[in-house]
DNA sequence: TCGATTGTTCAATAAACATTGAACATAAGG
DNA sequence: CCTTATGTTCAATGTTTATTGAACAATCGA
């Protein structure tokens, strides 16, 4: 449990792999609240994230944000922690975090739109 | 087989749905060479994909793409045409759909980096 | 009306995925 | 040293996914 685990490099980061891993809802809550922490500390411990779901579902999601790219894994003591790749995937992938985080940013708002309908227009 | 099948609204659109359904090689593609097109038209057929898979595989990618509110299909006859609903994406995810075309060319032009290493440096 | 074309539907299959809990490993601190 | 806190590993589970091929439906044109 000691060692720091592989990352891909910069260019092993690929377009697929890492809007797949955005796509799950807890992933992308991960990354929001990494990116919103940002300005404060560029990292965060595993352990802030508990709230989302059990440590070892926590342990398989950080391994898949770390595997496709998406962040970096820091291994200090008993603690773990985990940053944004930021400037990598800015690189590679030039305003898409951005445009993730700030479409989740305005969903985050949304008063839970619970609209089962169609475009059905009262027929 | 002759119904205009149903498309969520644009509020109805949700970020997870879209980027999962952009996550996949073939959805990429068949967005991506919509988005190609476009200026020239903005719809295709469904049998101009036809090189990315077989017809049912591709009914399904179709309706995947339906479903989460990327494009939309229009039936005339014993066709069906389908476009990107290029200005609903902006509206809800602004700057995303270009970001993830723009990267998506990017690695189209890539020379397929087969690299399997990892950060490793010839230790 | 017949035949060809376009695309859908359905059932089957194999693979990948998210989630769980229990057992384990590592390190820090009394 | 022993205990506690962090987080990982592993196996089990049920779900969703992509892909296939065969059968079907609708339309167009000769």
């Amino acid at each position: 449990m000691s060692r720091t685990p592989p990352h891909p490099t910069r260019e092993q980061i690929e377009l697929p792999l890492v809007l797949d891993c955005l796509s799950d809802p807890i992933r992308l809550a991960i990354v929001y609240q990494l990116a919103q922490q940002e300005a404060v500390s560029s990292e965060l411990c595993c352990g802030d994230f508990n709230g989302l779901s059990g440590k070892s579902n926590l342990t398989y999601h950080f391994a898949k944000l770390r595997d496709c790219g998406l962040m970096r894994t820091r291994v200090a003591g008993t603690n773990r922690f985990v940053r944004l790749r930021r400037e990598d995937l800015e690189a590679r992938f030039p305003g898409l975090l951005d445009a993730v985080l700030n479409s989740a940013a305005k969903d985050a708002d949304r008063p839970q739109l619970v609209a089962e309908c169609d475009e059905v227009k009262a027929d």
